[in-house]
DNA sequence: AACCCGGAAGGCAT
DNA sequence: AATGCCTTCCGGGT
């Protein structure tokens, strides 16, 4: 079982609001390979690996234009560039481009436990050669070897706050790809960017009325919209363009795209019909126990939840989505959103909801309010903290377990945490992500004479100090509380308190330099 | 004007 | 059919 081990994707070099970039690295990798990701030292001159500079060579680029014969060679290849379970050759008796029109629920049928390979492969492969048609000039082309200017950040990766996220980091040097790796299997049953992998094998059938009717650059229509037509209409106006604008961004990843970006971004962008949230949990290959629980039962947003979107973009390895949504404080859970409109936009296309503003998206957030999820810091646009840590978020994911263990009565949260003070952090930089862990300044000394605006500062320095650390109690605190997500119950927090402003919890103790 | 809030109704997927 | 999770719309407040 290989992977494409590869650099990472650029941080976004355009202004916010341009929706260019690919959605983040999915975690949904470890579902469809989970059985390892390939050791760097298989590709030791290059973390990018080609699938096209492994093809055998009697083939074109382009699977369309293969053959029956050439399809048979594919699948050989594939079988043991992949170490997949045997190939029955009957059931793929046909030309590449009727196999590129096979759906991942198709080519798990007639290839159980590789179809998923499969089809992510000849996805990339199409999505390559429509790049090398549609896109020869881009400005990364795929002429390059090293197509992506490595972001400082990457250079420099951050050091997470959440434990579960440290152990991976210190390899990512070494790989990317393990780097990744790791970051999901320390995310354990953590989310991704596409669709849900689905058990539901009836809906394999060969005929699929909504499946798209092609791939690779048609898969949103030839104008940009939906292949399928099943999803929100676009709006017109410039809206569109934008979409186009990002479409392609997509579509233009060069060849040399690592596959931890190619498949998600296809399956990201794929109209979410549900005969499209296909079967990909073949068994003999896709272990559920990557995602945590491994008895199945629980579920895998996969990223369609907003608090697990937003992580998601929190928390790519790359920092390649600042420009939208970007930590404030790790450590206590505090993000702010800074691109708003841009951010909707991502998830709209994220639920196919194309006309998702920031308006609409942000009611959803207030619903994660009342079940403790999210709230509001006060007195900051655009400003919002997590309050549960990733590991708890992803245990909310069964709810119905949660809700049983909620007693009525159990339903409101512990009295200090029931009256939520209204918490401002003073405005910073979003770049304080890059440094939140750097020490905090030292005290003054009192005996020096300091300027009006030094103590200004130190004032507001403490004011931080003094604020994250309150932050940073009530969010480790709020891991004993039970979440309910559903909209009824007296755990609404939020509409009951949000003019309070006084701090009715003990106050954590702050370091003494703060007094 | 932009942001923020939460009620209400409804859609969609599970 | 029930439920969860939004999505959409809205009136109101800051």
């Amino acid at each position: 079982m290989k992977l494409v081990p590869g650099p990472l994707p650029p941080i976004p070099t355009t202004t916010s609001g341009s929706l260019s970039l690919p959605l983040p690295f999915s975690p949904d990798l470890l579902w469809r390979y989970p059985l390892g990701f390939p050791s760097v030292g298989s590709h030791p001159s290059s973390p990018l690996w080609d699938y096209k500079s492994q093809l055998p060579g009697s083939l074109s680029a382009d699977p369309r234009g293969w053959s029956r014969e050439d399809v048979c060679i594919f699948l050989r290849w594939a079988e043991r560039e992949f170490d997949l379970q045997p190939i029955d050759m009957e059931m793929f008796q046909m030309n590449g481009k009727a196999i590129c029109l096979l759906t991942r629920t198709d080519l798990s049928e007639r290839a159980p436990g590789s179809g998923d390979v499969l089809h992510n492969v000849l996805q990339i492969l199409m999505r390559d050669a429509n790049n090398m048609r549609l896109l020869p000039n881009s400005p990364i082309t795929p002429t390059s070897r090293h197509p992506y200017p490595l972001s400082p950040h990457t250079s420099q990766p951050p050091t997470p706050s959440w434990n579960v996220m440290t152990s991976q980091q210190s390899d990512y040097h070494s790989s990317h790809a393990a780097s990744l790796a790791a970051h999901l299997m320390a995310q354990s049953n953590s989310v991704t960017l596409s669709p849900a992998p689905s058990v539901d094998s009836q809906s394999g059938s060969p005929n699929h009325p909504d499946a798209p009717v092609s791939f690779g650059h048609s898969i949103f229509g030839a104008n940009g919209s939906s292949s399928n037509g099943s999803g929100s209409n676009p709006s017109d106006s410039d809206e569109d363009d934008k979409f186009t604008e990002m479409k392609n961004g997509y579509l233009s990843s060069p060849p040399n795209t690592p596959s931890y970006m190619n498949i998600p971004q296809m399956s990201f962008l794929t109209p979410r019909s549900p005969k499209q949230i296909e079967n990909v949990s073949s068994p003999g290959l896709y272990k559920r126990e990557f995602f945590g629980s491994g008895d199945g039962s629980e579920p895998n947003t996969n990223g369609r939840l907003l608090w697990d979107f937003l992580q998601q973009l929190l928390n790519d390895p790359a920092q390649r989505y600042t420009s939208y949504i970007a930590w404030k404080n790790r450590d206590t859970g505090v993000f702010k959103i800074v691109d708003p409109p841009g951010l909707a936009k991502l998830w709209g296309i994220q639920k196919n909801h194309l006309s998702m503003n920031y308006d609409k998206m942000s009611r959803a957030l207030r619903y994660y309010y009342r079940v403790n999820i999210l709230r509001k810091v006060q007195g900051e646009r655009h400003c919002y903290q997590f309050l549960r840590n990733p590991t708890e978020l992803k245990n909310i994911k069964n709810i119905s377990l949660l809700r049983q263990q909620m007693s009525p009565t159990a339903t409101k949260p512990p009295a200090q945490i029931q009256i939520i003070p209204q918490i401002t952090i003073k405005p910073e930089p979003v770049d304080h992500i890059s440094k939140e862990h750097e020490p905090m300044p030292a005290p003054v000394p009192t005996h020096v004479k300091l300027s009006e605006q030094v103590q200004k500062q130190l004032v507001q320095q403490q004011t931080q100090q003094k604020s994250d650390e309150r932050l940073r109690m009530e969010y480790h605190h709020q891991e004993d509380k039970p979440t309910d997500l559903s909209m009824e119950g007296p755990t609404d927090l939020s509409s009951g308190n949000r003019h309070v402003s006084i701090v009715c919890s003990p106050d954590p103790p702050f370091n003494g330099a703060n007094h």
